[in-house]
DNA sequence: CGTGTTTGACCAGCGC
DNA sequence: GCGCTGGTCAAACACG
C-alpha cells in the first residue's frame, strides 16, 4: 500500500478500477490532498459529501467543524483470488476527517481488536469491530503521516442494528452512504 | 465483574 | 520458497 491508495482502491489490482463506472474519481494516481480540496470546495458529489459538523467527542468539543471527505468505495475487500471458494466480499467506505481525535463518535459501540504499524506511516492503524451481537461491522482508523490533522476511517460492512446513541449527524451520514452505495 | 484496550503471536496473500 | 505486509486472535491487563 503506498500513497494511501487504500482509501480509494485498497486492492492492488486496478481491474475493478477501470471497470468501475460509479467511481470515476478514484483513479489510482489521484492525490489525497486533491480529494480534500475538491470535497471541501464542492459538496455536490457524493464522495464530496461533507457535513458541517460531526459529533466530535465531548472532550474535544472545541474542535468544531472539521473538514471531512467521504469516499464511498465499492471496493471488494477480498477478491476471489482463490479458485474455488470465495472470500466474503464486502464494500468498504472510507472517509477522511480533519480532526485531532482518532475516534469519531458515530453512535455505535466499537471494540478495538488490533493495532498495526503501517508502512510509510509513522502512525499505527487501529482496527475496531462493532460490539453489537451479530453485527460484524469493522472499521479501521488511521492518521495520515503527511498531515497529522487528517484521520482516515474505513468502514467495512453495514450495521444490522439501529444506532445505539443519538448522534443524528452520523446516522444521517451513514444513511446517505448506504443510499448512494445502493444498500 | 463486565467491558474495553494493549500487544505479541499467528496466519494468509502477494511479489520476487 | 521466502520475506514482507496487512489483518486477526487471544491472553493479559486496566478501568469504572
Amino acid at each position: 500500500m503506498e500513497n494511501y491508495q487504500i482509501l480509494f482502491q485498497p486492492s492492488s489490482s486496478s481491474s475493478s478500477l477501470s471497470s468501475s463506472t460509479h467511481l470515476p474519481l478514484f483513479s489510482s494516481n489521484m492525490q489525497n490532498s486533491n480529494v480534500l480540496t475538491n470535497a471541501n470546495g464542492n459538496s455536490n458529489g457524493f464522495w464530496g459529501l461533507k457535513t458541517d459538523h460531526v459529533d466530535v467527542p465531548k472532550s474535544d468539543a472545541n474542535n468544531t467543524n472539521p473538514h471531512e471527505t467521504f469516499v464511498v468505495s465499492q471496493d471488494e475487500v477480498k477478491q476471489e483470488k482463490k479458485k474455488g471458494e470465495k472470500k466474503v466480499r464486502r464494500p468498504r467506505y472510507a472517509f477522511q476527517t480533519r480532526s485531532h481525535v482518532d475516534i469519531l463518535d458515530d453512535g455505535y459501540r466499537w471494540r478495538k481488536y488490533g493495532q498495526k504499524a503501517v508502512k510509510n506511516n509513522i502512525h499505527p492503524r487501529s482496527y475496531y469491530r462493532c460490539t453489537h451481537q451479530g453485527c460484524n461491522v469493522k472499521k479501521q482508523v488511521q492518521r495520515l503521516s503527511k498531515d497529522e490533522g487528517i484521520v482516515v476511517t474505513t468502514y467495512e460492512g453495514i450495521h444490522t442494528h439501529p444506532i445505539e446513541k443519538s448522534t443524528d449527524n452520523f446516522e444521517h451520514i451513514l444513511n446517505q452512504m448506504q443510499i448512494y452505495s445502493g444498500f
